[in-house]
DNA sequence: ATACAATCTGAAGTGACTAGAGGTTCAAGA
DNA sequence: TCTTGAACCTCTAGTCACTTCAGATTGTAT
C-alpha cells in the first residue's frame, strides 16, 4: 500500500509547471486561491503532486485558456467534484462565455477593418503623411462601426 | 477677451464624462498618468474643462476602444502635440497593433469552435447529461486547435 | 438659508498573475 | 560522505487599467 504510493509517479512542483505549461508561480497562486487543493508536502516542506493534480490543473488550464474567468471555474470545479448537483450550472456558464466571445470576435473585426483603413492611410513613407493615423483616430466620425 | 473665455463652454468633469462616454474616475486617473493634462480649476478647486479637452479625451477614448494601450497611447499624443516629428513611430505602432488584433480574432475564432461543440454535447437537459460540458474541459484531446 | 447632487483627495481593492528578496532543500557528481 | 547548485520555499510588492470607498468640500436650485 506504501508501494502504491510510490508507484503513483509523484512530482515536484517544477515538473508539474512542465506538464501542464502553467508557470510554477501560477501553481502556487492557484492554491492560494483554491482552485488547486494543497498537495503533499516533503519532510523539506516541498510540494509533491500526484496525478489528480496533474488532471485538475490541466481541467484549470483548459477552461482559463478558453477565456473562463477563476470564478467560473471555481464553479466548474465544484460541479465536476459533486456529480450529484445538476449541471445546469455548467451549461449556463458555457453558453454565457460562448456569448461573450462570440461579441468579442464581432467587436474585434470591425477594430480590425478600422485599424487596416488607418493603417493603409499613411503607409510608412515617411514624406507623406503628417499624421493621418493621428487624424483617424482622433476623428471618430471615419469610425464605420455601429 | 474674459468674454472669450466665456463663450468657450467651460465644462465640470460630470458633463465632460457624458460627452465622451469615459467615467469621471477614469477621467481623474487619465489627469494622474498624464494623458490628460490637468484643467483649470474654479475658486472651489473644481475642475473645468474646455474644448481642447474634450477632443484629447475623444482621441483618447476612441484609441482605447481599439484596444491601444495606455503606453501607446502616451506615445501617439506625444507625436500627435509635435507634428514635427517623423510618424513612422505611429505608423509601427498601428501595424503591431493590428497584428495583435488579427491574433486574438484567430484565437477567439478557434475557442469559439470548441465552446460550441462543449455548450452542444449538453444541451441543457438536466438529465442526459453528466456532465459533457466537465468532461470536454477535463479532456483537452478531443480539442480540435493546435 | 438650506438641501442635496456633484465634486474633491487619497488610499485601497480588483483580476490574474509576475517578479523579487532572502532563505532552505534536494539530488547528483567527486 | 560531502559539496555544489538548481529547484524549491514564503512573503511582499508590482503590473495594468481602472474601480470603489470614505470623508470632506463646493456649486446650484429652491
Amino acid at each position: 500500500m506504501s508501494d502504491r504510493k510510490n508507484l503513483e509517479r509523484v512530482v515536484p512542483i517544477g515538473v508539474l509547471a512542465e506538464q501542464t505549461g502553467v508557470k510554477v508561480e501560477t501553481i502556487r497562486y492557484y492554491e492560494q486561491v483554491e482552485l488547486l487543493p494543497p498537495p503533499e508536502r516533503t519532510e523539506g516542506n516541498q510540494r509533491r503532486y500526484g496525478r489528480r493534480h496533474v488532471e485538475r490543473l490541466a481541467f484549470i488550464k483548459h477552461a482559463r485558456d478558453l477565456g473562463f474567468s477563476v470564478d467560473s471555474i471555481r464553479t466548474l470545479l465544484k460541479l465536476s467534484d459533486n456529480p450529484e448537483l445538476p449541471c445546469d450550472q455548467a451549461h449556463a456558464i458555457s453558453v454565457a462565455h460562448l456569448g461573450e466571445v462570440r461579441h468579442k470576435i464581432a467587436r474585434l473585426r470591425s477594430l480590425e477593418k478600422e485599424l487596416e483603413r488607418i493603417a493603409a492611410t499613411c503607409s510608412g513613407g515617411v514624406s507623406a503623411c503628417d499624421c493621418a493615423i493621428i487624424e483617424a483616430l482622433a476623428d471618430h466620425s471615419q469610425c464605420a462601426h455601429h
